[in-house]
This record gives C-alpha cells, structure tokens and sequence, in this order.
DNA sequence: AGGTGGACCCGAACGC
DNA sequence: TGCGTTCGGGTCCACC
C-alpha cells in the first residue's frame, strides 16, 4: 500500500523520466481514472505539456508543467509506475493509462483495484485543495512534539485512528502507523487526547525514524507494489510489527496480537504497547 | 464538530 | 476440484 515512503520512492524515480520532457501521446483506458471528468479530454489536455517538477504531497504526486497546471495523481491501494522503452509494452490487463515522452519513454501507469485518481488543475487550484486534505509534513520544521500534543489535545478518538487522519499529518497509512506505535511503545487504542508532551515527543521521533526507514528501503513491497524502474523496496523485511502477528516482539518476545483499530488490521505489542503513561520509550 | 461505519474495487486466501 | 465468501486498504460521505 503506498504510503509516504512508498510515493516518496515513485516521486524521485518519475522525476528524471518526466522532468523537462513533453507529453507526446497520452492515453488513459479507465474511465475510473478520471471521474467524473472524461478521460479523452482530460487525455487531450495533457499532450504537448511540457514537466517542469515532480512533486509529493503526503501521499499525492503532482506532476507540475510549465504552464503552471498540475497532474494530481493519488495511487490508493494498487496504483503503480513503470518507465518502459516505447513499443516495449507486454499485454497488461491492469494498465489504465500510458504517456508518451519525447525522449522515447512510456509512462505507464497500472492499478488492479481501480481506486487510484487522476485529475488536472488549474495554477491556482490544487493548494487549497490539498491544504483542505492535508496537514503538514511529517518532516517540516514545525511539527514538533509540542506542536503534537497541542494538535491531539482535542481529540478523544483512538490514536491510530488520528494517525490515520490526513488532516493530521500527510502521509502515514497502516503500515507506518503501527511500526510508529510500535517504536514508541504506545497502545493503538489510547486516546490520543491523553498523550503527555513526552509521549508525543517519543511518538514523533518514532514516526519519523519509521517513514526514514521506509524511504532507505525504497518502501514496503507487498504483493504488487514496486517502483517505476521495476524495483521492489526492502521495508518488508524490517517491519517491527505490521503483519507479524502471531511472531515474537523485537523486544520483549511476547507474542505480537492482532485487533481491529478504526476498522483496520492492527498488529502491536500487548506487552510493550501499554495503555497507561509511559515512561521514556523506545526510539 | 468530532467520531464511526459503509461504499468503492478486485485478487488472494480461505471454507466447505 | 470448484464454487462461494471474506478480507483489506485510502478516502469520501452519510449519519450519529
């Protein structure tokens, strides 16, 4: 599932196939891809735009042309990138759209479930669509653990439902969210208004620490996930609790557990994970 | 207003 | 074997 390690990886290897190059030919096959806006004309709007930046937002690409417009592409679940000589496509039943560079490269995008979007703005219109949608990123400077006790201060929902709320922080889905629960030794179900100033700092280290991991191993690869260059990330092999249930705890070796937070699988330590105030955590 | 649960998709995994 | 059922996951939307 693509979450900001995962788009973070598709962002820098789309860059140097699209940067500076003009669409030739565009071809989009789903008319899911652009609903409800038809895939023809938005297929027509793209030819002969020349890329100017690749850019991600939480977990959105935008590719960014000259003229100021903005390609704002969301993968969901199963969306995927693949940079591929041109006349070098094999028969793809999951292909939705195809774009034709001038350097004599396809773009081509695929997507099982169908759930990704694409959609085109206007100069002015994609920052308050995404500034609706999203909150900072993880990474800026001013998200800070003060800056996160004050942002969950209000909020008595389960804490991993917060994560999960873009509106919160960009980019963290379930895979990150658990391995951040995880380093930071905190319950998924606490709520997240009761997090003292050195829970969210803890918490915060730990978020950070798992989206770097995640980016240094080009993302997590399950089932069908891989990068533009065809390369699948290493992120699996370091999970420290997404999925392992039913294994041993990393630190303690407790059996991990499995429930269901905010209506998704959640894995986490019953041990280390405690719903009471901690005392320091584990990085 | 914040919280919750269903809808959207479809392949994989599971149950009989 | 073959069929039917369940599950998952990001976001949006209706409803409490």
């Amino acid at each position: 599932m693509p979450e900001l390690p995962e788009v973070e990886t598709v962002k820098r290897a789309l860059e140097p196939a699209l940067a500076g190059h003009v669409i030739e030919a565009a071809t989009i096959l789903d008319s899911r891809l652009t609903r409800p806006f038809d895939p023809e004309l938005v297929a027509a709007e793209l030819v002969s735009l020349r890329v100017d930046v690749v850019e991600r937002r939480g977990k959105y690409l935008l590719v960014v042309f000259e003229s100021g417009r903005v390609l704002l592409v969301h993968l969901r679940m199963t969306g995927s990138f693949r940079i591929v000589p041109r006349a070098l496509l094999p028969v793809d039943p999951h292909r939705r759209a195809v774009l034709s560079m001038d350097n004599g490269s396809d773009v081509v995008y695929r997507d099982v479930r169908r759930f990704g979007t694409w959609e085109m703005f206007e100069p002015d219109e994609v920052e308050p669509y995404l500034d609706a949608r999203l909150g900072p990123e993880p990474f800026a400077r001013g998200v800070t653990g003060r800056w996160l006790v004050e942002r969950l201060r209000l909020r008595t929902a389960p804490l991993k439902a917060v994560l999960l709320d873009q509106r919160v922080l960009a980019g963290l889905g379930n895979i990150y969210v658990d391995e951040a629960l995880w380093r930071s030794s905190l319950h998924p179900r606490r709520a997240a208004s009761s997090l003292d100033l050195a829970e969210c700092t803890q918490l915060l280290r730990s978020i950070r620490a798992a989206l770097r991991l995640g980016i240094a191993r080009q993302g997590a690869t399950l089932r069908d996930y891989a990068a533009p260059d065809g390369g699948e990330g290493a992120m699996q092999d370091d999970f420290r609790a997404y999925g392992r249930y039913g294994e041993p705890c990393r630190r303690c070796r407790t059996m991990l557990t499995r429930t269901v937070v905010a209506g998704r699988g959640t894995t986490f330590c019953p041990r280390c994970q405690t719903m009471s105030v901690t005392r320091g955590g584990h990085p």
